[in-house]
DNA sequence: ATGCAAATAT
DNA sequence: GATATTTGCA
């Protein structure tokens, strides 16, 4: 009586996964930056672009920040180190970045979460630990490049469609998730303009984010502050 | 454009 | 049923 409903329950789980996601990942050295693609490809994952240094990855989501979902970064690199790389992304756009280590410090993860990480993941020297915190890289694609799911309350189809006084399939806008990691960058915006001059549009421009309206900023604005 | 209450989705 | 978000309205 529980789940007799014909509802894709299992089935819908392993078709919402983020496959669709396209991921950039950074690190230094080659090997770990070949063993992870393939990972990710044996993942399913459909986009994955490598790069070695930071300095790459911020250019490459510079130029087509919309291609890209979420960053995969190694936190020790030359130059610029993961951390210095995360700082950048998120001053400059509203990206989710999750830092990977050799090291289980506990430490490095939670500097990472302080300064945005929405996860970090421990990658061992010959296997492959995934340990992910933190919220979904999925956050609100709409207005993307390519092909970017953007089903979200369409109501399991009626099961016979006896009912015709139910027209009522005004579909309402997609429902914003206010994570940690939007938040932090709502957050960070807020305080970048002044709290007293505040303004839904401000926030909206400086936020950034495809697919955030002006009232979802401004109700959030309202329930937060 | 902002704040609030009601409606709705999760 | 409570909570989080979106709508509609003043």
């Amino acid at each position: 009586m529980e789940s007799a409903k014909g509802g894709p329950s299992s089935s819908s789980t392993l078709s919402s996964l983020p496959f669709r996601l396209h991921i950039l990942v950074v690190d230094d050295d080659p090997t770990c930056l070949m063993v992870l693609a393939k990972m990710l490809r044996k993942c399913r994952y459909e986009g994955v672009t490598i790069c070695k240094h930071a300095t790459i990855a911020l250019s490459l989501l510079r130029g087509e920040r919309a291609k890209y979902d979420i960053v995969l970064t190694d936190v020790h690199m030359p130059d610029v180190d993961g951390f210095k790389l995360l700082e950048i992304v998120g001053l400059e756009m509203y990206l989710p970045v999750l830092m990977m280590s050799a090291d289980c410090d506990m430490n490095v993860a939670m500097r990472g979460l302080e300064h945005g990480s929405v996860g970090k993941v421990e990658v061992e020297n010959t296997g492959k630990k995934v340990l992910e915190d933190g919220e979904c890289a999925s956050t609100l694609n709409e207005g993307s490049s390519e092909k970017h799911y953007k089903r979200k309350n369409q109501a399991k189809e009626d099961e016979d469609g006896s009912d015709d006084s139910k027209e009522h399939r005004v579909q309402r806008q997609l429902r914003v998730h206010w994570h940690l990691s939007l938040h932090k960058h709502f957050t960070s915006v807020v305080n970048l303009i002044g709290i007293d001059r505040v303004e839904a549009d401000t926030i909206l421009e400086l936020m950034d984010v495809p697919g955030l309206t002006r009232e979802d900023a401004a109700t959030h604005l309202e329930v937060r502050f």
